[in-house]
Order: structure tokens, then C-alpha cells, then sequence
DNA sequence: GTCTATATTGACAATCGTTCTCAACAATCC
DNA sequence: GGATTGTTGAGAACGATTGTCAATATAGAC
């Protein structure tokens, strides 16, 4: 009988795992688990849907990979800069390109907000959504 | 056969359009759709659920209601201030409280931002959650 | 008020992302 | 090698939301 606590999970390390891992790696975007479960099986790695959900939510956990919830309540999954620390998303609609960025100043005013109506513990999201310039200028060129 | 344009869904007045209104003016935070629902079950409206959400979603897109989306994808809706225009939301994990916050100058750092990286259209999702004086005061209360 | 056109409703099926179940499996430690 | 136990996978289950379509109610014309 083990005396120390309760592990977590991801104590091991499986060749599923890895997987899932190394093809966050290829992607600059936030994919979707879906996404991420269809680009293993194109690479012919065997992995189960859950499992993918599964590392994900893991990763998610241990504050190695972003998650953003879409409007229509989908979660999506990128890796982010390691140790990074706090960081928001600058995402295109069009084609998923997203940008890091820090804001200390928007930090402090969401910090302030928060004490100031007596509230503790506070977080917070913000993302910024828009049309990045290849894809307006691929819009224009359709309309053509 | 119409002339005009199709008109949009909310163009007639009914007895569960008018029932759903009164129910979120009846409430200060963020209420899930079946809660809702519930809701007008209580107080003995016979709505149907699929009205509820076609309610809903017909006042979000006229503006009437804020939506805001949970990390686990389910939506919640509330009535705002009318014609208060784009703001954000300070919300109370514990008891729901929502505290409705203006602030002109993450705006302009947003449209920056985006503007600064050769993005167009900009949109942003600005919520901060914490928890409220009166759930922090509860909690301490029965830890007692 | 009556009539008509049609927007709206409701019950239920269908969809979709995500989580659960549990027997089979495999990583780690001895 | 063998035991222990975290992990996996297939599919069922789940929960929120949307679609379907016949029945109904509303707004405006008469």
C-alpha cells in the first residue's frame, strides 16, 4: 500500500501521449480535439478519441497547453510558450492563426476592477477575435 | 407572395416570447437555458425548450441579452442594460452575482492590438470571475 | 368580428462534443 | 520474470443544443 499521496495522471508516459504532444507541436492554431484525434490518425498513429481528451485535459491541468472555449462551446487546444506565464489570444476567424500577447496593464485594471468591488481570487479571459491580412486579402481575391 | 425581405425571427409577440422576457428581467445573473426553463415551469408557463432557446437566441442577435459562454461550453444568458452598448462582466463564482463594467480604455487597447498586427474586424470576449464578499464571508463561516 | 397568410410553437428525434465504463493492456518497480 | 497499478480503447452514455414538421396562434385585411 502506497503511503504518498494520490497520483495524477500523466505519471507515465505512453506512446499515446507522446503522440498527442508531438502533434501539438506541429500546429501554430488552436485545433480542436476532433481536429487533433483525425491528424493522428493521418500520421497512423493508433489512438483513441478519449485518450486524446483524456492527455488533453492532462496537459490542460498541468498548464502546458491553452485551452479557448468557441462560442458554440467547443474547446480548443494549442501548446503555448513554456513558462510563459499569463498570455491572451490574438485569433483569426478566417484561418486560426493565432498570436500571444501580454498586457500587464490589462492585468492590473482586471486586478483592480476585481478588488475594488470586494472581489477575491479573480481570473480572467480575453481574446481578441478578428481577420488576419492573407485572409482579407484572399476574400478579396474570391470576390473577384 | 411578400415583396419585402424575410423577416427576422422575434417579429410577432407571443405568449412564451413575452414569458421568456419576464423571466430574465425576474433575475440579476447568468442563467443557463434549461434553468430558464425551470424556471417557467414553476411559475406554471407552459413553454416548450426548444422555444426557450429560440427565444433566447432571437433576443442575443437583436441585442437584448449578453451571452457568455462557461469553460465547459454551456451558455448562459442574461438581460443587460438596455442600450448600454459593448461591455464586460465581472461575475461571482459562488453566487452567480454579475456586475456589468465599462472600461473605454481596454477597448481602445484591443482595437490597437488588433489593428497593430494587420487585423481587421475586431472582436473581443472580456469576462473576469472571481468570488464576492458575501460567498467569501459564507465560506468562512462554515469552515467554522 | 371573421378570414387568411404565415410566423411560431411543441414534442420528439437527431446531432455533436465530451465523459464514463470496464475489461484488456502496458509502464514501472521489485 | 512477476506483481502492481496507471492507462488505454471501443462503445455506451450524457447533456446541451438544434432540426423536423404538423398543429396552432398572431397580425393585418376585409
Amino acid at each position: 500500500m502506497a503511503t504518498e499521496a494520490r497520483r495524477a495522471i500523466g505519471e507515465r508516459s505512453t506512446r499515446q501521449r507522446t503522440a498527442v504532444a508531438a502533434v501539438l507541436q506541429e500546429v501554430d492554431d488552436f485545433r480542436s480535439a476532433q481536429d487533433l484525434h483525425q491528424m493522428l490518425r493521418r500520421k497512423g498513429e493508433r489512438v483513441g478519441l478519449a485518450t486524446v481528451y483524456r492527455s488533453l485535459r492532462a496537459m490542460a491541468d498541468a498548464g502546458d497547453i491553452d485551452i479557448l472555449v468557441t462560442a458554440d462551446g467547443e474547446s480548443l487546444y494549442r501548446r503555448c510558450g513554456q513558462g510563459a506565464g499569463h498570455h491572451h489570444h490574438l485569433v483569426c476567424r478566417g484561418c486560426g492563426l493565432t498570436i500571444e500577447i501580454s498586457a500587464p496593464a490589462v492585468e492590473r485594471w482586471a486586478s483592480t476592477v476585481a478588488v475594488d468591488h470586494g472581489f477575491t481570487d479573480a481570473q480572467h479571459t480575453l481574446d481578441i477575435f478578428g481577420t488576419c491580412q492573407d485572409c482579407v486579402d484572399q476574400e478579396a481575391a474570391q470576390a473577384r
